[in-house]
DNA sequence: TTTTAAATTAGAATGATTATAATTTAATAA
DNA sequence: TTATTAAATTATAATCATTCTAATTTAAAA
């Protein structure tokens, strides 16, 4: 596990290899998509997130950054059909998205951490000559624990 | 393979079963969907082609038929992260949706009509307790012909 | 044919995202 | 260290996809 400070390090010196300044909005919205590495933020939440510690901040220069995250492969951006693109840090050695479980009954969005394409990712090359950067992959349905009550697992891993 | 008109008169019956009305407004757009199976439309595209032979038609009932075969599961709703929705039909008997290969150059998208995640499903239910209903495989990359050339492919589906 | 809830229309409203113009700042070099 | 300059930021306006609203029309049931 790497503490914060260092992959904060890490991005920054990305971003400059790639002729791009490090700012203090930059460092303050990539130090709260951080802090919050799984939870699929939209690019509002990361705005008011950094509005707390930093609150001159424009909404444009999040939604800059963000953009900028993604072009440098940092960031992943999601969209889970809801009309409001999400954001989550890409973890290091992950060069591909990992999937994820979305409950249709409570909008939870749990995820897979492994890998299951490599296999799938090498036939759509044998069969469609068609070469494979990353992907995407997400199941639509209901957790066990949604179907029987109400849903429990609401909010818990957010 | 089945002819349009005896698929427009079973989507029909499916609407009226489910208390729904059947309007001339949308069996045009139903009919505009059987055409162009697998275009990939987005709501304007589907409004345009509507338009052409029912000019009267509104841009909002177009969105509101949408929406509702979308719930009827006789249309797809897509979402590439171009920022707009895209639709096609569902095929009978495909009561999942198929995966698509999306070229990062030319941004051509190219189909997988096979279900390759039967067996992941299984995994995701014994390993997750997550009982999947439907599911969503998109695959970037690049076409080994888009790589050599000037993207050949591009159009080729549309 | 009458009734009535549902559907449609046109246009306004919304909400996410992007563009603009003026200002500020990070990085480079003198 | 300071001057330079291109890039970044700010505040706000604009855009674009989508949804809502109120008035009107229509499909289906009685």
């Amino acid at each position: 596990m790497v503490i914060v400070e260092e992959q904060l390090k890490s991005m920054k010196q990305q971003m400059i290899a790639k002729g791009y300044k490090s700012t203090v909005q930059r460092e303050a919205t990539m130090r709260v998509l951080l802090e919050h590495e799984r939870d699929h933020m939209s690019a509002e939440d990361v705005y008011m997130r950094v509005k707390e510690r930093f609150p001159e901040i424009g909404l444009a220069t999040v939604y800059r950054t963000l953009e900028l995250l993604t072009e440098l492969h940092l960031v992943e951006k999601m969209n889970f059909g809801d009309g409001v693109a999400r954001f989550d840090l890409r973890s290091e050695g992950h060069e591909h998205m990992h999937h994820h479980m979305i409950c249709s009954i409570c909008g939870e969005v749990e995820e897979i951490q492994d890998d299951w394409l490599i296999e799938l990712e090498q036939r759509v090359k044998r069969e469609y000559g068609f070469n494979v950067s990353d992907h995407r992959l997400d199941f639509i349905g209901t957790f066990t624990s949604c179907k029987h009550g109400d849903c429990q697992r609401h909010g818990e891993t957010a």
